[in-house]
DNA sequence: AACCTGTTGCGAATACATTGCAATTGCAGT
DNA sequence: ACTGCAATTGCAATGTATTCGCAACAGGTT
């Protein structure tokens, strides 16, 4: 839903708009567990609006990255392509499988162990980690590795 | 030096040739402990062969990577841009200053903790992780945060 | 010395993302 | 409800990093 308050007053608080634009694209991310990029929101998009600009959706992305209401990530090796998903699930970071292709979400509380340990030691401020896992599944590994 | 006799041999064993091009490549990778990317390792070579072609170094650098001789990186937020390095320094990654610019290198046993522990719990087996760290170095956070 | 195949240089092409600009529209103030 | 103005949109053009096709070239094995 994206009559969600808290996110309609953040955007209007930083003198921004809420236009049917992005009603439907914060809509799309909001109701998806996919993981999705800008073409994939482009063309989810599209059913609901089909003038709506590819253009528009990397603005948007760009400005809901601001806001924090969505992150962006990188899965594959290949960093080319860029992933959007909304900040309401905990911490977490994801594997992909080079075999198959699947995206596995993983927890762990190394990384942010890692970071206090790191502040400590260097004076250090972080803002943001990007971290991507890659290798193969448990299924692709035991078919391909005996 | 590329005289390095087991670099060498890795590039013939894999039926691979050793050009002049890639010996000029290698050896920039070789005695710098700078983060080069393509273009800058390209202008290098350039020094030391005006004819050396961009496509080149890219078809190098990715031989060198599949050979496991050079990792490639991932600096900034914005991962538009591969950085290249020797694999011999041990397992490090990266942090880099939003507002200076400044990267430094990080070492931490968290990573290599929190793969093994994901290995157990989910069966997957990692092949590369890729991250990166991004904040405000030391400096930096003193005088933009009192 | 000759052959075969990997490699190079060159330009064109790709892929993803961003930008300029005129037209449109949200929305604050009346 | 009406107006004004700045934010936003659609569209096409542009940018940036990297890859590709292909003919010419050149390692290195015989």
């Amino acid at each position: 839903m994206v009559s969600n308050t808290s996110m309609v007053d953040k955007l209007r608080n930083s003198g921004r708009r809420l236009t049917p634009q992005r009603r439907i694209i914060l809509e799309i991310l909001d109701n998806t567990n996919d993981h999705l990029d800008a073409e994939e929101v482009f063309s989810r998009a599209r059913q609901k609006d089909s003038r709506l600009n590819l253009a528009t959706v990397y603005r948007t992305l760009g400005v809901l990255k601001e806001m924090d209401l969505v992150d962006q990530r990188y899965f594959a090796r290949d960093h080319k392509r860029e992933y959007y998903e909304r900040v309401h699930k905990g911490e977490h970071y994801h594997f992909t499988c080079v075999s198959c292709g699947e995206v596995i979400e993983v927890k762990t509380p190394r990384i942010s162990q890692a970071k206090k340990e790191i502040a400590n030691m260097t004076g250090v401020q972080f803002t943001h980690v990007c971290l991507c896992f890659e290798g193969y599944c448990a299924d692709c590994s035991q078919n391909e590795n005996g």
